[in-house]
DNA sequence: GCATTATTTTAATACTTGTTTAATAATCGA
DNA sequence: TCGATTATTAAACAAGTATTAAAATAATGC
């Protein structure tokens, strides 16, 4: 994965709403959530929601599909995946095992 | 870990320059690097690296020590690896072992 | 104490981001 | 096909962010 792209993960989790919204579709599972139930549980207006939503999509962080009237949005663990194991690369220079347990250890 | 801090930790790592300083420091090891050996290797100027260490510490994600004139900085595990549970909490309803496989599978 | 080295702080500036309101697009059911 | 429902897009604006250069602080060694 590149740099680029986990900037772009990293930066498109890190505003309240969107982690919020991002939590909740992995709660959902992979049928996921239409967008108005989401807009309505999270008291968050639909125009907001749906800038929000983009920037989720742009990311690859989550996908859409739509169901008559309804456009269906759900997590996509891919990119979540390769952010996590980006980050933890070459851990204390290469031994990735210890970088699990806090720093004082590793 | 609360929603706040997630965030805090999430935003830290947006950005291109604090990424890659994280990674950098990651692959230190516990002894870390001097804030000036650091700013050289990256071609990053003092003062905005600087700022970037500053965002990093607050968010909780790298420690600094004082050794003679120099500040060594490195990385503190704990906040990274609550942010990730914290992302893949609840995933499917509870399931968290599923999250661990693509999407699909969940 | 004074010059040197290492890092941080401040102020200024250009850039990016999140929200709102209003307008547009697509789908359905009577 | 009309009207209601669901969702996205566009424009405008306030708020936040990254960078630079210059000045300030902190620690060392002569």
């Amino acid at each position: 994965m590149k740099s680029t792209q986990v900037v772009k993960a990293l930066s498109a989790l890190a505003q309240a709403t969107r982690l919020e919204v991002y939590r909740r579709l992995v709660a959902a599972g992979p049928n996921g959530m239409a967008a108005g139930q989401l807009s309505e549980k999270l008291g968050v207006s639909p125009a907001t929601l749906s800038f929000h939503f983009k920037i989720l999509s742009h990311a690859g962080l989550i996908e859409s599909r739509q169901e008559g009237r309804f456009i269906y949005y759900s997590a996509n663990f891919d990119v979540m995946n390769g952010m996590v194991d980006y980050l933890t690369e070459n851990c204390c220079g290469g031994n990735a095992e210890q970088c699990k347990t806090p720093r004082k250890n590793c």
